[in-house]
DNA sequence: AAATTTCAAGAAAACGTTGACATTTTTATT
DNA sequence: AATAAAAATGTCAACGTTTTCTTGAAATTT
C-alpha cells in the first residue's frame, strides 16, 4: 500500500541500498544521484518506515514515556512543572516524551493490559525508558513493571527499585531551610500540615520537621500535628482544626505548596491575615501559588536541573542512578516576625 | 541479546511456527506442547518484539498520539477534562493514548523534528492517528501534519484541513443561553469579554453575543466588548476597565471559565460582590471553576460525549467527520435578578 | 480396511529496512 | 598507458515475526 524504498530505487534506477545511503545520509553517493534520489522521495512524499529500519538496526527509537496519574487536578500542578523541564531538555538532544495516564490502582481495568503495553514497548524497543512522577511506596505500576523488567526513573520519590533508578530533592534540607526560617523570626509554635504516608517525600519531611525542631530544643506538640494528604482540601480543613486550639500556632508549615492554597483560603475566608495573624509556609513552589496574595514563601524545587539530570540519565540509557538535588527557600510575603 | 522466538522454539524443541501459534492463541497446537511452550515462555520472560511483529502483520499498534500545548498552566484545566473523558472511552476499546506537547510556534526549535517524528509514527503504523486539542486557525502543527498525509481528530475547532476530521461543541446555542438568561434576568447592560482571534471558539462566541442581543433588540455597546485572551489575567484587566466606565454593565459574560476566575478575583479584591454587584457568566465548566464562590453559572460541555466520539471515529480509522455536539446551561450562583 | 477428514506441526517466503562485503566505475599516480 | 586508490553502487543475508503452503499423523467415515 504505503511507497517503500523499493519503490524509489526502481523508479530512481538504482538500487535499494542506494536509496538507503541517500535516506541515512551516508557517504559514497553521487550528488547527482543524491538529488535525483531526493527528488523522487519528495515526489512519492516518500516516508521511511521506523518498524522495519528498527528491526535491521536493531535500535530503538528515541522515545520516553512519562508515566503519571493526571486525575487529580492539583497533582497536575506539580507534575507539569518537572513535565515541561523533562522535555525541554529531552527536546536538545533529539528525544521525545509521551505522556500517559495510568493510576496507581491495580483494580481498575486495563491497569495489567495498559503496563503490558508499555512493558512490550520497551522490550521491542519503540520506548527507550519510562519515566514515573508521582510514585508511591511499593507502586504497584513500578512493581509491575520492574518485574517485566522494564527500565526507568523514578522523580519525586526515594523508594526504589530494582530497574529503576530514582532523582529526588534533599527534604530534610528544605525542611531545615523553613523551620529555621521561622525560628529566625521568632516563631516557636509551628504546626505541620503532613503529607500521606505511602509517599518518602511525606515520610522524610514530616521526619525532618521533628529533627528541626529536637535540634532547636522546641517541644513537639502532638495537636500541631495535622493529617493531611497534600491536598488543597486538606489544608482548609486542618485550618479549622489549627483554629480551634486553646494554643493555637503562629506558624504553618505545610507540607506542599497545594496545601498551603487550601490554608490560604480558609484563613482568609475566616478573616485572618497573612501573614499578621498566621504565617504560612509551602514547599515546592508550583507556579499555581503564584496568584496567591501574599506571595506564599516555599522552598523551590530546582525543575529544571532534575529535568537535566533525568534527560542525561534517560538519554544515556543508564537508569541506574540515585541522585538528590539541593534545593533553596524563596522568601515572599508569608512569614512575618513574632514580637 | 533478547530472548526471540526462535530460542523459544529451539528449547521447546517445536518450529518457530508453532511457537507463534501459542503466542497468537491459534488453534492446531496439542494442549501439552502448548503448555510446555508457556512455561518456556514464562521462564525466559520472553515478550513478543513489536516491530517484527507489526512488520510481518503490517498492522497498526492501538496508539493515539495526542498533541497539546500545556506550556499554559490554564490551557490545561480544559485540556484535562478532554484528555480524561477521551482516555477513559479509548481505554475501553483497548486502546492507549500518549499525550505530546508541541506548541503551535513553527520557529521554536525541535518544531519540525518532532512534527516529523510523528508523520514517520503515523506512517510507521506504530501511532494509529493524532487527536489535536486547542488548534487554532491555520494551526501551523496540522498544517504540517496534514501536508504529510498524517490524519487526525481536531477537538474544539471548527476549523477544518485535509485529512482532519473536527468535533466541536455548538457555541452558538451556549451563547444564545447564556446571554437569554442574562436576560431573563432583568439585565440590559451585558458586557463580553472575548477571546483571542485565532480561535474559532473565540469568533463564534462573540458573533453568538452580537446575534442574541441584536434578536432582543438590545443596543450593542463598544464599551463593553473588552478584548481578552481567555487568560485569567485578561480577566482582571478586563473588570479594572470595566469598572471605571461611567455606565457600568450588571453582567459580565466572560468567554470562557479561566477568563471567569480573573474576573472573580478582581472583583472580590476591589470589593464588589457577585452576584448582588455584578453578574458573571462563563463558559466551558472546567473543574477549576469548582473553587469559585459564589458558584459559576457558566455552559457546560459534554466532555464525556466529545470523548465518545473521538474514540469512536479513532478506534475505527474514520478520521472524516465533522461533529457538533449540544451544550447545557449549568446555573449556579453567579447571576442575579437585577431590580 | 480403505478413504476421507481433521489435527498438529513444519518449511519457506514475506514484511521493509540496514550491515557487511563485493563489484564496478572514476580519479589520481607513476 | 598501466596501475593503484578512491568513490559509487550493488548483492545478499539478517532483523523477528506472520502468512501461506505442505506434510504427516490421528481420528472418523464409509
Amino acid at each position: 500500500m504505503a511507497i517503500t524504498i523499493d519503490d524509489i530505487a526502481k523508479e530512481a534506477n538504482v538500487s535499494r541500498m542506494t536509496v538507503s545511503r541517500v535516506i541515512n545520509n551516508f557517504p559514497y553517493v553521487k550528488e547527482e544521484t543524491r538529488k535525483k534520489i531526493n527528488k523522487i522521495i519528495k515526489k512519492y512524499n516518500y516516508n521511511v518506515n521506523l518498524t522495519a529500519q528498527n528491526l535491521a538496526k536493531g535500535t530503538s527509537l528515541n522515545l520516553f514515556c512519562l508515566l503519571t496519574g493526571i486525575e487529580n487536578l492539583f497533582d497536575t500542578f506539580y507534575f507539569i512543572q518537572i513535565i515541561r523541564e523533562v522535555e525541554k531538555h529531552l527536546n536538545k538532544k533529539n528525544h521525545m516524551l509521551f505522556i500517559t495516564n495510568i493510576l496507581n490502582m491495580p483494580d481498575v481495568s486495563y491497569f495489567n493490559e495498559k503496563l503490558e503495553i508499555i512493558s512490550n514497548l520497551f522490550h521491542s524497543k519503540i520506548i527507550k525508558g519510562v519515566i514515573i512522577l508521582g510514585a508511591a511506596i511499593n507502586d504497584d505500576r513500578i512493581n509491575y513493571l520492574s518485574e517485566k523488567n522494564v527500565k526507568g526513573i523514578i522523580i519525586g520519590s526515594k523508594w526504589r527499585k530494582k530497574n529503576f533508578g530514582c532523582i529526588d530533592i534533599n527534604n530534610e534540607e528544605g525542611v531545615h531551610k523553613i523551620i529555621s526560617h521561622f525560628i529566625e523570626h521568632g516563631h516557636k509554635k509551628i504546626a505541620i500540615i503532613n503529607g500521606p504516608k505511602y509517599l518518602t517525600t511525606a515520610i522524610e519531611r514530616e521526619n525532618a520537621y521533628f529533627e528541626t525542631l529536637k535540634s532547636h530544643k522546641i517541644e513537639i506538640k502532638k495537636e500541631y500535628i495535622i493529617n493531611g494528604d497534600f491536598s488543597k482540601a486538606g489544608g482548609r480543613l486542618a485550618v479549622k482544626k489549627i483554629l480551634h486550639l486553646k494554643d493555637p500556632p503562629t506558624a504553618i508549615f505545610t507540607g506542599n505548596d497545594e496545601a498551603a492554597i487550601g490554608v490560604y483560603e480558609q484563613a482568609q475566608s475566616e478573616g485572618l491575615k497573612i501573614p499578621d495573624d498566621i504565617s504560612i509556609c509551602g514547599f515546592d513552589n508550583i507556579e499555581a501559588t503564584s496568584f496567591l496574595s501574599p506571595g506564599l514563601t516555599t522552598i523551590a524545587q530546582p525543575y529544571s536541573e532534575i529535568g537535566k539530570f533525568v534527560c542525561n540519565s534517560a538519554t544515556a540509557g543508564d537508569f541506574n542512578i540515585k541522585i538528590e538535588v539541593p534545593v533553596s527557600l524563596v522568601e515572599r510575603n508569608s512569614v512575618k516576625t513574632k514580637k
